[in-house]
DNA sequence: TGTACATCAGTGAACGCGCGTTCACTGATGTAC
DNA sequence: TGTACATCAGTGAACGCGCGTTCACTGATGTAC
């Protein structure tokens, strides 16, 4: 996870990697405090490195916030990626429509669980960010999180499973659902619960979106 | 809305309801900026006083906040009252359930788009804030939402449209679905939707719980 | 291969800001006699 | 009804903190000759 090997010490005078350093800096504190928690002045403190330096590579804090939510956006993509490339493929289209949508579900919410720092950092409003999370790609498919869940319900309407009717916006339906667990459980009223009891709401969860698409 | 009439202005020496005036700066806060907007020294400000002031009447910061979040969650309770309020009665329990679910969702939505800095500060995170959400009842009922939900969910039991196996556990379905709606509306991706789209959204997210618990 | 020089990454020092909180105080109020 | 006094709500001044950002600088690097 660390990319500079050798903060504060330092033997050269130029740093070398500074704009990485400083980002990976900003992810480390968004892991650990969500997106408030992304302090410039403690970026250039773990790099080692002078508060201004930041300077030499974003623009001010507002853009070294942006390019940490980009990379949580992307591992959010990347999460999700990782669990529909375990799906395993079937003769029936419906199975596989199916457990396409559930693996876009459990990966998302095992992100926001594993990684709740960044996940409400990826959520996080910037002076831009539109509406279908332009930014933000997995490196697997090169999809945002938005468009892998839109392939997935693409799928369940060519298996039959979800009238095309209904097809246009599902998105945000089956979206909602599971980004409310998510953010009830790592930042809300239900943030005590036991893992198996959240895991088991999630599983209900996306049943639910599942049935009442 | 506001409780103190003459801020900064003051005849007298003692404020006389300082309490009472700092929660209202501090909800006022809360509307505009969420709950990171509630800041001791502009509240003292808004009710006239020097700062340290506050500490008579709240411990500190972190006092007032939660006084203001109690007030924001029995602020969601009325809502989610007043939308039950205008529930016809019927004949049919199941019109009857159908239509009490319903409006508890329109209500925690309404509420959330109307007031979402408050609705933000309703479900943020102080050191206490168990489980069931002890705190925040609606005025009406004396029920938080929590309970509220869970009432609403009892109607759908005994008339029929939810199974009692399926009961334990739904109010975090419902939530869920609802509150990730909300979130991503008002802080979220979504936050540029136009309104009528975000109702015709909540209707459907409405029905895919309905249709999915 | 060696030297002069332009580039520009990181330095050093400082700014203004607003915050939460603590201290010793003062003066209005309400109660006991 | 009038006076002495205790209470305690609000004052005034100050603290230490950490933040984002700006300025003029220095010195390592890489390029042109």
């Amino acid at each position: 996870m660390r990319i500079d090997p050798d903060p504060p010490a330092r033997s050269t005078y130029r740093h070398g990697d500074l704009r990485r350093a400083l980002l990976a800096a900003g992810i480390e504190l968004a892991r650990n405090g969500g997106p408030d928690a992304v302090v410039l002045r403690e970026a250039t403190r773990q790099a080692g490195v002078v508060p201004n330096a930041a300077y030499r590579h974003f623009a001010g804090r507002a853009d070294l916030l942006k390019a940490v939510r980009d990379t949580a956006l992307s591992q959010v993509a990347g999460a999700m990626e990782a669990e529909l490339a375990r799906v395993k493929p079937s003769r029936s289209a419906a199975v596989f429509a199916r457990a396409s949508l559930r693996a876009i579900g459990v990966g998302y919410l095992k992100f926001a669980l594993a990684e709740p720092g960044l996940f409400r950092t990826a959520f996080t409003v910037t002076e831009d960010s539109e509406l279908p999370l332009g930014s933000g790609r997995g490196v697997g498919t090169g999809k945002n999180p938005f468009q892998l869940l839109g392939g997935a319900l693409d799928l369940m309407v060519s298996a039959g499973l979800l009238p095309h009717q209904r097809r246009d916006g599902a998105e945000f339906l089956a979206w909602s659902a599971v980004h409310g667990l998510a953010m009830l459980t790592i930042e809300g009223p239900m943030r005590a619960m036991p893992r198996a009891m959240i895991d088991r709401l999630g599983d209900r969860v996306i049943d639910m979106v599942e049935k009442g698409l």
